[in-house]
DNA sequence: ACGCAAAAAATCGTATACAATTTGGCATCT
DNA sequence: AGATGCCAAATTGTATACGATTTTTTGCGT
């Protein structure tokens, strides 16, 4: 129906607005890795820092435990999610499942407009890919992930495109764990070479390049097992 | 690893324990049709119902409001969801989109004793199905839930299992909104071409299958807007 | 000094209390 | 009689309070 402006900040549904801006923030914090794994997210410390009372701030973490980007531990408190190996799998596994589909469905339905809305988004990410500094950084994550969220959004499915943010969100503290080059986000290249299969109606060899292209992330992972996070074993190497 | 006995139960994670029960509680008597769509949920009513406070009563209704299966309005209270018809399609859109691939997983790792288990789970369906009453009719839409989320659960991917879970609870909705025949599942003997196919290694038409089927449930819906429970609408026809 | 036990502090789990908003009813006016 | 405005009741939004559990500190004995 309309452009690429579906579904996402949802009207006005989820309930109360402080728990909303907590949960965004916090969520924000997590996936430009301003929060690293394993931090601990007190109750109180949120409420806080938010000027709420603890009431929102849990809301806000268990809201956020959902989406399984924090891991509440009974009678221990919140914590930002510490992704094992196997989770980090299961992720990547849960993209290839579903990312071409969304692929197909948004490459039926796309418009030329947006088209041209996704090639604006990629230049954006060049453009930050080429600055320096932790701000131009975590834009750049932001951006990569971005380019996901827009194909989700353009499918018209606003449930896949939840699952998605879910994914996407995920997918950064598994990177930010696991890994290994310095370069940041994903190879963008790749995403521009999506956008250009779309454009020519080449559904098969879209799919084939997301598949290359979330292989070629999950390629970049050292999926071993870490223990919190500074002890003995970080000495050992 | 272990055949069927994933992490379906969430071993301990999920904070407190009250809240569990309670959203475990409604979500069944939701997905049972017990709680028809619409119907207003009270949190003093529901934390009375349970003998808990509010404060439980209300986190458990969000937390079903953020799978979808209950809707919370600002200032107004909980409700049971009512889907729109485009809801609706979007629910069936994303199962066509993402079981194939689960199919696909799970027969690529299932055991022998997997399938066994399935095909118990469908001769508890066919009696179900043979028996009259309510309580069997309501163990009958679970049933046939759980052919689809024990599928997911052979994938061994516990993330797409989540998902899973979610969309054949709203399924139910769906159905129960918009279902026209008076049989209450899906066709149950599809449910065994599939697991036959599994079997023969047949990867291709078991997925062929399975999109068959559920465009069968779908084709079973009669998606027109309808508005609150009974007003003008209801008469006109 | 080191280890262990008990107390103190911090933090979570749940209930209750109060403020804000909505809903329904009654009186009044046209 | 019907519509309108205002007040009371009910319900949600948020904060605070209290009990339970965990963690840290402290102090003693070996």
């Amino acid at each position: 129906m309309n452009p690429t402006s579906s579904a996402l900040p949802t009207p006005d549904e989820p309930t109360e607005t402080g728990t909303r801006q907590i949960r965004d923030a916090i969520r924000d914090a997590i996936v430009e890795r301003r929060l690293s794994p394993g931090t601990k997210l007190s109750e109180s410390d949120v409420g806080n820092l938010f000027n709420v009372s603890r009431t929102l701030a849990r809301a806000a973490l268990q809201a956020l435990s959902y989406e399984g980007l924090v891991s509440v531990e009974k009678n221990r408190g919140a914590f930002v999610a510490y992704p094992s190996p196997d989770e980090a799998r299961q992720i990547f596994a849960a993209r290839r499942l579903i990312e071409p589909g969304i692929l197909r469905e948004a490459a039926a339905r796309i418009t030329q407009s947006q088209i041209q809305h996704l090639r604006q988004l990629l230049l954006e990410e060049s453009r930050l890919i080429g600055e320096r500094g932790q701000t131009a950084r975590r834009a750049e994550i932001k951006a990569s992930g971005d380019f996901h969220l827009t194909l989700a959004a353009i499918s018209g499915n606003t449930i896949m495109q939840r699952f998605m943010e879910e994914l996407v969100a995920r997918s950064s503290l598994v990177i930010a764990l696991y890994g290994q080059s310095t370069i940041s986000s994903c190879g963008h290249s790749e995403h521009g070479d999506i956008v250009s299969a779309i454009e020519n109606k080449d559904l098969d060899r879209a799919c084939h390049l997301m598949l290359h292209h979330i292989a070629h992330i999950e390629a970049d992972l050292d999926l071993r097992e870490r223990k919190g996070q500074g002890l003995k074993e970080a000495f050992d190497l």
